[in-house]
DNA sequence: GTCTATAATTCGATAGAC
DNA sequence: GTCTATCGAATTATAGAC
């Protein structure tokens, strides 16, 4: 009974979660939702109330997903200049899904900053945004970058944003992924003391 | 006769590029149009075969007021390094609307490339890219860095295009303005031959 | 050229049988 | 818990009077 309905809704959050970043939340209806996942739409409001609290748990499972993600990080080394150029690195696998729908947490914010959405939804998907953050400022703290660490890690989030926007425009890789080594050394030189 | 036709449809290009800007395409119906300019729905028709023309016609507009832009960055200086640096200034008196809205150009593109998207639509609105794209691949030739305009070009209308979309999630003033001035910097630097 | 009325479709959401 | 049938509202687009 309760592994069924488990399973229902991992099923419509993890259709839900691709349909969003590929068509945008507002492109994307029920039926294309019940279609993926093969479920009659009627049945989506005995687990959600809502499109928006689909959303919601679509956001919940990218948060569990990046939190792996950087706890990795910190496990792969206990330096913060290594993880944060780690982090910048872990882009590159991502790359193709960046060419053709961008970065899923920038278009998400992006799109629901527009008008018309409540509040609450925008709130939720800025999380995504400072999970990186809060991180990235951690890790510059950490390297002895404490009076700027908080600019530092915006500065870093969105050359990785706009490289994403660029890449998903122009479909160029050679540029992504020479922004990454860009950035691999930018994070040495502020790691050293080295301010630009 | 034909001052009133071309009136009426200036005031829907003008409505709807204010309309797109602020709630997204996808998100403005052709009521929302419509009350904004004061003209009836059923009248669209007459001057748009459909909502997708209205857009093509909003793109131009936005194209007619870039180029003036850079027409007015090449009058004010014969040095395409200040050129460039005027570039990257000019986005400071648009502040108060990136941080509302982001970058008009960016997210545009960002919700056309998404799926369901008539092709054609997304390299129209992709040319907005194109216009500044050229331009300053053609000003870093001009300063002496011929071999890599093109990426240089990419690397800096993605630098804005990631502050753009940080400074609307944030709504941190000051970070685009420091961005803007770290540009400056690239940008002289970059001129006199120093690769970073 | 201008405007009203409405067609045709799709949307998110609900009711209720099983 | 599951599924079908369907509602009311909103959408783009059209027909046709004036």
């Amino acid at each position: 009974m309760e592994t069924s309905t488990t399973d229902n809704r991992q099923r419509i959050i993890s259709a839900a979660r691709e349909l969003f970043y590929q068509q945008g939340y507002n492109a994307t209806s029920f039926s294309d939702i019940a279609q993926r996942a093969e479920i009659p739409r009627g049945n989506f409001y005995y687990y959600f109330k809502s499109k928006d609290e689909i959303l919601l748990g679509v956001i919940d499972s990218w948060l569990a997903f990046g939190r792996a993600s950087l706890e990795n990080l910190e496990a792969a080394s206990p330096d913060p200049c290594e993880r944060m150029r780690g982090f910048v690195r872990s882009m590159l696998p991502m790359l193709d899904n960046i060419r053709q729908h961008g970065c899923p947490f920038g278009s998400l914010n992006t799109e629901l900053r527009k008008d018309n959405n409540e509040e609450g939804l925008r709130d939720r998907a800025r999380e995504l945004f400072d999970m990186y953050r809060a991180w990235l400022e951690t890790q510059f703290c950490a390297s002895g970058q404490e009076e700027d660490a908080g600019m530092l890690a915006l500065h870093l989030m969105g050359r990785l944003q706009g490289a994403s926007v660029m890449t998903n425009a122009y479909q160029q890789p050679d540029y992504f992924e020479n922004e990454i080594t860009l950035l691999e050394a930018w994070i040495s030189k502020v790691c050293e003391g080295q301010r630009l």
